[in-house]
RNA sequence: GGAAGCGUGGCCGAGUGGUUGAAGGCACCGGUCUUGAAAACCGGCAAGGGGCAACCCUUCGUGAGUUCGAAUCUCACCGCUUCCGCCA
């Protein structure tokens, strides 16, 4: 939710920044429900003012043994004067409020304008991309011959984006998601959590995925309406939904590793071969939650918590800015980390890092208290994948493969495997 | 699933339908005192919205209702606690 000062006072400003993302602001419609909103609103505290002055006058002279006849005759009608104004006014406000859930956060200074993946800029390049003597084969190839990845048995039970994992392909997925949050927590400090992966409607709207993109959730109905989590951000984030945390408390890191679940409505034909995108699929996350003035920084921090991680993993990759035209709906500023996969001889999202500003604490009602000013204020909300396991697995597989079908487990990993340095 | 109880500010906790946005305490901030600190004492201290401002409005789990007037009365819902049943 996009700060509603800002909308009233600096409407030509908002209007531009949101047009910078492909986000076309209705504007006569904002003002004319904001002119109705604002004679109605005046109008309606108007009488509640009257309402309640006359009902401490009769107050008063009750208690003075005098006559409230005549008080009680003046006000005679001002109840259902006050209660349809009241109606009009919540009626707008909601409109008005619908509106205002629906707008996209503001592009931070330093975003680069653009429409599409085609206009992100590239801040760094990591690793080297191995070039083979051999045919490289991607990881469905690989993961095939020896009934490690079954997509098939997978499509029988569940249909399409589904995976089957089995044997030491199983473990290796098992083991990148342990080494992640080992990491994280271990050496980055994040807090260690387990979450909800089912939550209410409320949760999603705190982070910005509802009321706008409810096709691309899972929901599950019962006596009471839920949904399943696209990224344990949702349940991350909203550990601190109205609440005021106390400064000393600040910054606060945590880091999950959950399922994650997506509907890909919208996606048909996209990626239907192997494990890059699947209705299903595991996350090591990360969300810190910071006061205003440290969240550049702890973007930073954060999208160097997730390079580490592919890094140690000898996985090359590249960092981007993305433009305006390709952040998601509650970032100010995003990082994507893209990881190189032979197979297709390109780079593909791992990771994605954002700042959010104060837009998701709005949302939520997370504060916390500004010593200096002894008042509560908005924090600003980070999350990263740290990364995803699954596309993980895939880069492990596709850039440690061998001329003969096997595959070198990175050294990091080994632990996790019982010591095992070859898949074969 | 059955029974009982409870939801009040950052926290604890009072609150006979009428200047109660709400006593008291804790925490926090400022001051006096002190070499310094602690203690003691004095003062301040909820959030959100509207207005240049004076000031006004809203909020006591949520939503309806009764009333001139609701934290207080009625109903429904939600949540929490305890006991019983079931259960990984």
């Amino acid at each position: 939710m996009l700060d509603p000062a800002l909308l009233r006072n600096r409407l030509d400003e908002v209007a531009e920044r949101l047009a910078s993302r492909g986000f076309e602001f209705p504007r006569a419609r904002f003002e004319q429900l904001e002119a109705q909103r604002k004679a109605l609103q005046s109008d309606t505290q108007a009488l509640q003012a009257q309402r309640n002055a006359r009902s401490r006058a009769i107050g008063q002279a009750k208690a003075a043994g005098q006559d409230t006849a005549p008080l009680m005759a003046e006000i005679a009608g001002l109840g259902e004067r006050l209660q349809a104004s009241e109606a009009a006014l919540a009626e707008l406000q909601q409109q008005l409020h619908d509106l205002a859930a629906n707008l996209p956060n503001l592009p931070d200074q330093g975003v680069p304008e653009g429409r599409s993946e085609a206009d992100n800029a590239e801040i760094k390049r990591w690793g080297e991309p191995r070039s083979f003597d051999f045919r490289a084969r991607d990881h469905v190839e690989l993961g095939e011959r020896n009934g490690w990845l079954d997509g098939d048995t997978a499509a029988r039970m569940s249909g399409a984006r589904f995976t089957v994992l089995r044997g030491g392909l199983a473990r290796l997925h098992r083991a990148l998601a342990q080494f992640m949050l080992d990491l994280h927590t271990g050496e980055h400090g994040y807090l260690e959590c387990n979450v909800p992966v089912l939550v209410h409607g409320h949760s999603l709207y705190g982070t910005g995925q509802l009321p706008k993109f409810e096709e691309d959730l899972f929901a599950i109905e019962g006596e009471e309406r839920r949904y399943l989590i696209p990224t344990s951000e949702v349940p991350l984030t909203n550990i601190v939904r109205e609440r005021i945390v106390e400064a000393g408390e600040l910054p606060l890191r945590m880091s999950a590793h959950s399922m994650c679940f997506r509907s890909e409505a919208g996606s048909y034909g996209r990626d239907t071969r192997g494990m890059i995108r699947q209705h299903q699929f595991e996350k090591v996350e990360l969300v810190s939650i910071v006061g205003g003035q440290d969240s550049a920084a702890e973007l930073e921090r954060m999208t160097g918590c997730a390079e580490t991680v592919l890094e140690k993993l000898g996985l090359p990759y590249r960092r981007m800015l993305l433009c305006t035209g390709d952040m998601g709906f509650a970032a100010a500023r995003t990082y994507d980390l893209e990881v190189w996969l032979p197979s297709q001889q390109t780079w593909r999202e791992i990771s994605s890092c954002s700042n959010c500003g104060d837009f998701q604490a709005r949302r939520l009602q997370a504060r916390w208290r500004n010593p200096d000013t002894g008042k509560p204020e908005l924090v600003h909300t980070l999350n990263g994948s740290g990364v995803a396991v699954g596309r993980a697995l895939v880069a492990v597989m596709e850039n440690g493969q061998n001329a003969d079908g096997t595959i070198t487990i990175p050294e990091v990993l080994r632990p996790y495997m019982g010591g095992l340095a070859l898949l074969s």
